[in-house]
DNA sequence: ACACCATGGTGTATTTATAACACAATACTA
DNA sequence: TAGTATTGTGTTATAAATACACCATGGTGT
């Protein structure tokens, strides 16, 4: 929630600088411990949880948007950033439209009015990114799939169609490598699969497929220290996962 | 081209109906006579092709606007249409923002800014749409895919996607419902599939695959009057065929 | 030291789907 | 009435997905 003052700063410079009806909102999907975590927003002095998100400057790309607004909220660079949805409903925001009303002059008032945003999702690496809050917000957290504040507006449902997304990606493209760490574990990975297709696999099946993929390397240390069997390490190969990236994968899960 | 006047009134009347900074582009398909075709509009006094496209009301939702886009250029009505991507690179409409420079001032001038379009694409039924022009163009016009002329902007670009779109979506949903007449036979139906697809299809494992989704009836009359064998009717069962809709087929071509 | 056990690696039948291919039926044409 | 283009209906071979079993390793507890 903004004072007065700050609302007033805000919504000029917003109003100099950002494209008019449009936003962006990033699901942005880390994987850590087994579980897959989504980076949330809480609002200032209140119990709101939104999605990250921001505006597209006037000259600027919207991928280049997204990835900016990625940036600033993780710190990461060069990351899985796909566009998945407009939502455009016109009432989508009118929570947000409301909420200054009487405190600014409504053509004054950046808020005032619908807004479309343009839903990205992101996969980056848990271990590497940083969350920082943005100037509206005093918490970013990741947060458990399973264990999600409710979100604002329709926060929500922009998530789940993310999430829809992302398991029918699955299906043609290669996932992975912006989740992972650089070396990892067959059974790590199956996991992470698992979890993003919320079902188990065959651990035999799933070795056998994704090595057919040939975007694998086996390393030839394997992880020492476990308290079991030391599995062995992997790692992408990042030329043929970006040839499989480029030109599909067959079949489904 | 608009006159001076025209040009003022379309402005006056945009700024005030319309979102400003988006525009919705429409790639529609047909099927006729075993081609894939595609709508295609003509500028007034001008050759420069395009896609059928239109603007946002303001308290329209972005699916109704493309309905009423497609039903002004078509007459049809309930059709499947689905957005697939937003063209965002603050470029694209850059031909267009400059086509009117000077003949009316900037601030007045609906175009002469950035626009982010959303692109739409939708499966009707050729031989009851009738194309018509709006009111830029002269010419509305069905091409085949194979003989269509240049587009403006970045249209060429989004016609491109649709069709990868198009073609990824074969993988996982049935069309052909809203592709096809009611009444069709085998071989017909398999020739939009290799259309689509730009391939051809072994005659009897299509049939055996697409049987095998149960989203067809087999009528008892076969078609008469034909050179040849009288080939089955078949119409799609639409409770099957929605229900494959919602839940996805498995596999690929 | 040793059995125990959780975990990881590898292999092999079985079932299912995909691909390749051949022949009979029909309705017109010459 | 043979010829021909087209449609209908298999059957077989190959590849992929699935189900399942056994061995190896490196700790644990006694």
């Amino acid at each position: 929630m903004f004072t007065k003052q700050e609302l007033k700063e805000f919504c000029d410079n917003a109003r100099l600088n950002f494209v008019d009806h449009i936003s962006i909102d990033c699901v942005i999907f880390g994987f850590h411990e087994g579980q897959l975590k989504v980076l949330v927003l809480k609002m200032k002095d209140e119990d709101a949880w939104y999605l990250p998100g921001g505006f597209v400057l006037k000259k600027e790309p919207i991928d280049t948007a997204a990835n900016r607004i990625l940036k600033d909220r993780t710190g990461l660079d060069k990351i899985f950033l796909q566009q998945f949805h407009v939502f455009g409903d016109p009432d989508r925001s009118r929570p947000h439209n409301e909420m200054y009303r009487g405190m600014i002059a409504p053509e004054e008032n950046w808020f005032s009015h619908r807004f479309l945003t343009i839903g990205y999702y992101a996969l980056v690496d848990f271990v590497h990114a940083n969350p920082t809050p943005d100037s509206h917000s005093e918490v970013c957290a990741w947060r458990d799939l399973g264990d999600l504040p409710k979100l604002e507006l329709d926060h929500g449902h922009i998530l789940k169609t993310a999430l829809d997304t992302l398991r029918l990606q699955l299906n043609y493209q290669p996932i992975g490598y912006n989740l992972m760490p650089k070396e990892f574990t067959m059974p790590e990975l199956q996991k992470l699969y698992e979890t993003i297709l919320d079902q188990k696999l065959d651990r035999r099946n799933f070795q056998r497929r994704i090595l057919a993929f040939g975007i694998l390397n086996r390393l030839d240390t394997p992880r020492k220290g476990g308290a079991h069997k030391a599995p062995y390490l992997y790692s992408f190969d990042l030329d043929n996962y970006q040839k499989a990236l480029n030109e599909g994968l067959k079949g489904g899960w």
